[in-house]
DNA sequence: CAAGTTATTAACTTAATGGTTGAATAGCAT
DNA sequence: ATGCTATTCAACCATTAAGTTAATAACTTG
């Protein structure tokens, strides 16, 4: 699980982060602004923006013994590049043509992999 | 992470399973098919489908001993609706504004919260 | 310098994840 | 009925993750 796309996905697998980066969306903001609003220790979200950091979603500027951390978009859009992959399959109901595809494949065996 | 929106990224951040849904997304397999490009035992590849099951990417279908997973796209629409409220950070170099009320939230404290 | 603030690191606990092997279940075919 | 195929379940192991508290580092200010 090492690859960028896995370390991305990881990342925002948990919904503290996920606050953490829309608090960030709106202007970046120092550790202690940040753990702010939530009923942890200033460590425990210490680690969560460091897991940010190592996914690349943001970067962080130091300033005296303040850390100010920024929403980096790097990640968001090859994640947005992912998932767009994907839109077509909930657009013009591409479902019956799933379907049939799938037919196809169990009759011939020609997509087999 | 019970939530929905971790179960999908938790689900996503595997490079195998990622790759089960990109077969998917061309047909409907049965385990097997699906476990075939893998190197690994049959039953690790059961769990990754669980995972994506749970996290109702895809559906299976019973048809004989044969087990059918279909790609489900629910859970990548919400993710596409998450992201999609990020785009912006990323078109018209909207960087710039960023910094600028960065700045201002520094300045006067206007937006901490 | 001493004291307070901000943030990280270390050590630890608990729980979850990803894999293994081997047994069990279910359906098909001889 | 027996055996083959497909899939899951159970038990286990190693690693990672998320949280805690306590210690440490880096900086500011009286």
């Amino acid at each position: 699980m090492t690859d960028p796309l896995s370390l991305t996905f990881s990342a925002l697998a948990d919904p503290t982060r996920r606050a953490i980066l829309a608090r960030l969306a709106q202007g970046q903001a120092s550790v202690g602004e940040l753990a702010a609003p939530y009923d942890m220790s200033l460590a425990a979200v210490s680690k969560h923006i460091k897991v940010l950091e190592n996914a690349g979603l943001i970067s962080r500027e130091k300033d005296a013994q303040y850390r100010y951390c920024k929403l980096q978009a790097g990640p968001l859009q090859d994640l947005d590049g992912w998932v767009g992959a994907y839109r077509e399959l909930w657009r013009d109901n591409l479902d019956q043509l799933d379907v049939y595809l799938a037919d196809m494949q169990r009759g011939d065996d020609t997509n087999k992999q």
